[in-house]
DNA sequence: CACTGATGTGTACGAATGTACACAGTGAGT
DNA sequence: ACTCACTGTGTACATTCGTACACATCAGTG
């Protein structure tokens, strides 16, 4: 029942997966993605694939779990540098931003699996962002910013800001990872989005 | 220099096109399709397709022109709908709705390039939505709708609407195309994100 | 009428693919 | 100490892939 084992227990399998995130960067598809090439990549014979994964569907599906720990870092950060009100949207996006790019393989493959081959990731990949959006709304429920809208306006509007905030998401994978004047034109460019919401949440009159 | 010969001009290039469209619209993912794959789908010999395409970007490509197609048609019936202002925002959501149901492989494959393999199709995407962005400004401009707003705003306003629109693709392409409770519960829901947006730009001050 | 260029078909082949099978080492529990 | 489950390797093969080449069939042009 060990998770663990002394020497190397899924070396291989973060060998694999670390493999496809890298050809994803390289800017292929997963859905074109083979089990040959990635195990390539990973310095592998392909036989050793079938030891972890039942196929590349399933090397996604768990692709998504890793995704999931890096959003959830990254909102554990945004809360932490959401400390005023005021700046509370800026600081979110610049976070946001920093995330997107020191993960970029990672959130080019959540990109890409929005509308991707298997609805299983898919699936998963939609369920990360109600998650999201969920938290944001206890969120700004505690923070009392938001007292006048009902409950079912609240995760409107939530769903309506994580929406926001990841259909930037092509822009910035976009543009060159260090192409910062681009990048930092994003990054105002959601911070209004943002503002534009909430002035409309301001001024929202629920039920 | 004819554009049309008497037989049939491009009737295997259009067969090739619907193929790849068809298959798109099985579940398969465009970046994932092949040549020979595409061949055998539109009946065809598998040599024929580089008489039309030097590869399968190529055909890519070609798929978003009629895209452009299929959207300026959709815009142009949007905009004869949405006489009246109030219903304008119903109105808008139920054609694009209507539309996606009749061309949902156009859609499934639009939503798919957003973040796919070819970058070309990719900017040629992004390019449509930023010229329906443009129109859709325009229109509200001339309904006097937002007079309070500056160009640069009411720009920003137009490319939330049309991102939060999109946005809702992947959620429409998502449930079956007869499951009429839950797609009438993304048109209601998009509709409220629209409202939402168009509560903070009536109360949004510009400059 | 002969020519030409565009379009379609058939054959062919080297390379790549997914996966089955047999085998080897190694850590853990009896 | 022995076994067993797990992980990794090497070999193998039928299938599929992209694409090159050699034709066949026309439409329109000289």
């Amino acid at each position: 029942m060990a998770q663990k084992q002394r020497r190397k227990p899924g070396e291989t399998r973060d060998k694999l997966m670390r493999a496809a995130l890298e050809l994803v960067g390289k800017g292929r598809h997963f859905a074109s993605l083979g089990i040959r090439e990635v195990t390539r990549q990973a310095g592998v014979v392909p036989t050793s694939f079938y030891r972890h994964f039942r196929n590349m569907d399933d090397l996604g599906l768990q692709l998504v779990d890793e995704l999931g720990l890096v959003l959830r870092r990254m909102m554990r950060e945004a809360r932490a540098n959401a400390i005023q009100a005021e700046k509370l949207m800026d600081e979110s996006v610049a976070t946001f931003i920093t995330h997107v790019q020191a993960n970029r393989s990672f959130f080019l493959f959540m990109a890409q699996g929005m509308a991707g081959e298997s609805r299983a990731v898919q699936d998963a990949i939609r369920s990360e962002m109600r998650f999201f959006s969920t938290e944001l709304a206890n969120d700004l429920r505690q923070l009392r910013l938001v007292d006048h809208l009902n409950d079912s306006d609240l995760n409107m509007v939530c769903d309506l800001v994580v929406r926001a905030v990841a259909f930037s998401l092509p822009d910035l994978l976009g543009v060159a990872a260090d192409d910062d004047f681009q990048i930092d034109q994003i990054r105002k460019q959601t911070s209004r989005y943002l503002q534009l919401i909430f002035v409309g949440a301001a001024n929202w009159k629920s039920q």
